[in-house]
DNA sequence: TTTTCATGTAACTTCGTTTATTACGAATTG
DNA sequence: CAATTCGTAATAAACGAAGTTACATGAAAA
């Protein structure tokens, strides 16, 4: 099944803008992240609806950051994506007339939900401002092993 | 996103297969749960190979369950089915050179993962034996509020 | 033993969704 | 005004899952 990675790709992008002082165009962030530049607008645009990022026109425009890191938790961005599907598994139908049919997607869906609810739960704990220290200490790890 | 719906399915044969006692066919189980018979051979048949059901041929023929309900849990069907892709939604890349993707795939990575073994730890807990009483319930609950 | 029923399975087709691409418009800078 | 960059609609391509066809195999019954 093919898994919908925008919530990686956003975060990706988000963490390279904080890293720099200026804007980032489409352009810089689809060869980045593998993709093409009008899915990066497109995507960021949810992003900027949101509040998140603010684009710019012509020539310096781009993308920036317009949010405090420390504040937007990766279950906002999720949400802010439109909430996908997260899981690739479910019931067959959700309007179910036999009882055998009641009674599986009563199981199912309970254990899904707690599932669910844990996931957005621990997204809503993380933010933008947690992975950005990460990675500063990823890069500082790795310089020190270089050196 | 299009979810992968053979474990409901799955369960639903199950449960019909347990109301009966003669052995039932592709057709009637496909009839019932609004597919193909062919596609019920083919899930079907990963369930045999794990000798939770057998099939015979020719008349008279059909599936029949080969296990006891009371051992066999939502996770070992789900097992059973190849452990599908749990989530919808997951990282761009596995190997990623980039510290910044790193950072972000082992956020992601991590919640993810608790939320699958939630998931799974549930799944485990839930015996075909269960869902089985639990449809007699609602049987008989159905029978009274009829009556 | 022949007929009928039912599974076993490979090959192919269809379908729906997602992503990529094209094309053109609008805004901004210098 | 020329170059740059986003905005967005429309279309195409890619992909995977499910459905379908076709034919083979095996078993029971007439």
């Amino acid at each position: 099944m093919k898994r919908d990675s925008r919530l990686s790709s956003v975060l990706h992008a988000l963490l390279h803008m904080a890293e720099r002082d200026g804007p980032i165009t489409s352009e810089e962030l689809a060869a980045c992240m593998h993709t093409h530049p009008v899915v990066v607008r497109r995507t960021m645009g949810l992003l900027r609806e949101a509040g998140l990022v603010r684009s710019a026109r012509g020539p310096q425009g781009g993308w920036r950051i317009s949010a405090d890191l420390g504040t937007v938790t990766l279950r906002q961005l999720h949400e802010t994506l439109g909430e996908p599907t997260i899981f690739a598994i479910g019931n067959r139908q959700d309007m179910p007339g036999c009882l055998v049919e009641q009674s599986v997607n009563a199981a199912l869906d309970e254990a899904f939900m707690e599932a669910e609810a844990l996931l957005l739960t621990r997204l809503g704990e993380i933010t933008l401002a947690d992975l950005a220290a990460d990675f500063s200490r990823r890069y500082a790890a790795r310089r020190e092993g270089n050196s």
